[in-house]
DNA sequence: TGCCAATGTAGACGCTGTCAACATCGAGCA
DNA sequence: TGCTCGATGTTGACAGCGTCTACATTGGCA
């Protein structure tokens, strides 16, 4: 819903357009999905000119790349919270609640999950959106580690063992969202679905006290 | 590379403009990604008017839709040789072995694994589309119920162990080409990478013999 | 043979992203 | 205090896009 433009006599300068079109783009792109979005639209609703948000974003992939941005920091932000609500030592049990954490977050936020996957995103990869990156696969990568030395899989590379990892949670998300497919899951309470799926990657039912929950 | 047109006087109709275009598409998302994709382009890389594909297609999105429809049934294609490939009995080794094939194909056929998760897509998911969505379905659930009753976990609801099983190697493709990240694997010989992370999910290395090769 | 449905063409419309030229502001320096 | 200059916003233009409508051409079938 396009903000309401006050009827006082508007100032030329809008106080802080770049953070405004960003905040417009994300709810377009939750209503309406990603590929609804466009320039004019934002600066129509934001009761500013075509031309005006160009001067915060060279084009519309580097948007596109700022909401992807975002959406790795909103992620990363939602696993660890996940890993510190259990204050357990255990990296399975860690390592269990973070990929819970990162299901129920790309299930809750649909749009920023799709944000982490447009294809236009991949040009601007070696900018901030790199390092974003970058700064999500080193917090799964130390816990993934942290698990083998405690006995998971010891055998496997820890790059593959943390590709694995993040690929199911990633991949269920995807299947059930991006793609529509695989849904008969979905009649399954929403929470058991996640615990379950992830239950299958990192094991914790036999784990002392599923201190985790 | 738009296909050359014959200097002779070329004809009104064009003779299988339907095929054509799809083929020109399946082209360009190859070379330039799906975002490139224009219907105009496609009707003048075929020397026809940019009117002539509507004639075929009601808008984009179905054009799309199609596209997605073709790679669901080239991915189950390349699952099911891959599995009788393997003229194995066990249940584990043949899933074992479909895992592979969809991931090798995956990352083989970049275009093709995109279009399955394209989002304007998922309007269409009741024609076409959504058929060749559930065969592909049920070709992988099958399978994960043989392994089930082989002893697979046997105590999963089998759509979560199939949502599971299938999330792996549709998440890893994901992860390696779409969103460009845990890509520190790719170090790892290709056809190294795809058994050891499918190992992951159906083990048959203790099978009796690994008779899939 | 003649007609009609299928297919292709041509033009128009409104939308888009991007650019260049110009307008307006306010922070900081003389 | 007053000026200036860079940052920000505006306006108009351009080409490309998807889609629609009216019209042209065809080949197959009655």
């Amino acid at each position: 819903m396009p903000t309401v433009p006050a009827l006082e006599p508007k100032p030329y300068h809008h106080g802080d357009l770049r953070e405004a079109v960003l905040a417009r783009a994300a709810e377009i792109v939750g209503e309406q999905g990603i590929e609804a979005l466009s320039l004019r639209a934002i600066a129509r609703d934001l009761g500013v000119s075509h031309g005006a948000p160009n001067r915060h974003f060279r084009n519309k992939a580097e948007l596109l790349a700022t909401l992807a941005t975002d959406a790795w920091y909103a992620a990363r932000s939602a696993v660890l919270s996940a890993a510190e609500q259990t204050a357990s030592g255990d990296p399975h049990v860690r390592l269990n609640a973070m990929g819970r954490g990162y299901l129920r977050w790309a299930l809750a936020n649909p749009a920023q999950f799709a944000a982490l996957q447009h294809p236009d995103v991949a040009r601007y990869a070696d900018g901030a959106l790199g390092q974003a990156q970058q700064e999500y696969e080193q917090l799964i990568y130390d816990v993934v580690v942290e698990t083998q030395a405690d006995g998971r899989h010891p055998e496997v590379d820890p790059n593959l063992l943390a590709l694995y990892t993040f690929s199911v949670p990633f991949g269920v998300a995807g299947l059930l969202q991006t793609a529509r497919v695989m849904s008969r899951a979905k009649d399954l309470d929403r929470e058991e679905l996640i615990a379950g799926v992830i239950e299958l990657v990192v094991p914790i039912r036999d784990r002392a006290l599923a201190e985790s929950r």
